[in-house]
DNA sequence: ACCCCGGTATGATTGCTGTCAGGTCCATGT
DNA sequence: ACATGGACCTGACAGCAATCATACCGGGGT
């Protein structure tokens, strides 16, 4: 059973939050873990100056700040971005279960492990200069396939780059096929 | 002690690899976790076009390629890119140690759960446009410091720019003090 | 059939950054 | 004292992408 539903399966507990609603506070004290159902979660940490930097961006089936398991309190805000729907597990239950059940933190370990991976792989794309070869590095992690329409959206703000930049790097494609993907060192 | 230590204390095994040399490649069996204590390593994946997609860039005192604990072979190429050395501990020690005993367990959790934060900041920071606003993320979570004399190189390659477009941000701000770290939303 | 809206598409302009090319400063070794 | 090398610094230029503006298109609702 993937990590998520088995999270999920640890309390029937669902909470609701409008756009703009707090999940927790910076200094709140950890009591549940959210497993993000609907909608869109940012964690967020506030500077000095009124300034704000996303730490993660939680989209629907994605554990909501990992790290805060280990932690009594939060070290950031969390904010719904838009209407946002979240499963939210016990923190104790969780970590009973990761103490106990050797497999569970086996998996826990795993899919941390692979978050990163895909994490490291997208700060890599990211410090790529042209859309040109972010887009190629994409494609490469992604079974060497463009975009499927009605995705490209997403995929522009994946790679870091503007929906414009995107479509024309796509036209691009279509109309020298040839040209992409020249192997760089 | 820190997680390095403790996996560094599992056994004393090392081992040197010349500038290009290859750590291990995709599909070998994997039966060591290397930890970097001097040089640098690549985690790469080669396209098949020839062109290369970096994973991971592992600098001294870091644990390469995590996720190759739970995997029986390994899913991509390192290469040390300058003259590096490793601390080379058994796979199925980490994995036994992992098993019985949950506080390691959980440490390498911490660990994974950390590596994770960090990495998403810095793809957050890689995904801001110009290098104003990635040096005021970058002093943002760095305690709203300028990063000191030395080490800019370093941190120019951090925050995704070359060094002289740092150097220009940096005298932009000797020069104009109170225009830096303009709250956005 | 019509409207509306979001995604797709592309042209024009502007601005930032990468790169190259120089130059200073300083720590180190001889 | 001198040479060396690395980090720091800045000017000039070219290139790419962000942005603005406009238009097309297709699906869902009425």
């Amino acid at each position: 059973m993937p990590l998520f539903d088995r999270l999920r399966a640890l309390s029937p507990s669902e909470r609701e939050f409008d756009a703009g609603a707090l999940l927790f506070r910076r200094g709140d004290e950890v009591s549940v873990l959210h497993l993000v159902l609907d909608g869109e979660a940012h964690l967020v940490r506030h500077r000095a100056d009124g300034g704000r930097l996303v730490l993660q961006r939680a989209a629907p089936r994605t554990v909501l700040a990992e790290a805060s398991v280990f932690s009594e309190r939060y070290h950031c805000d969390c904010v719904a971005v838009v209407p946002t729907r979240t499963h939210a597990v016990a923190r104790a239950a969780v970590r009973a279960l990761l103490a106990e059940d050797s497999a569970f933190a086996e998996s826990w370990a795993l899919h941390l492990a692979h978050e990163l991976q895909i994490t490291r792989l997208r700060a890599e794309i990211l410090s790529l200069r042209t859309v040109r070869e972010r887009l190629d590095a994409w494609t490469a992690w992604n079974g060497d396939r463009l975009p499927p329409k009605g995705t490209w959206i997403m995929v522009a703000s994946e790679i870091g780059t503007s929906p414009e930049a995107l479509y024309r790097e796509l036209a691009r494609r279509r109309k020298h096929p040839r040209e992409q993907g020249a192997g760089g060192a």
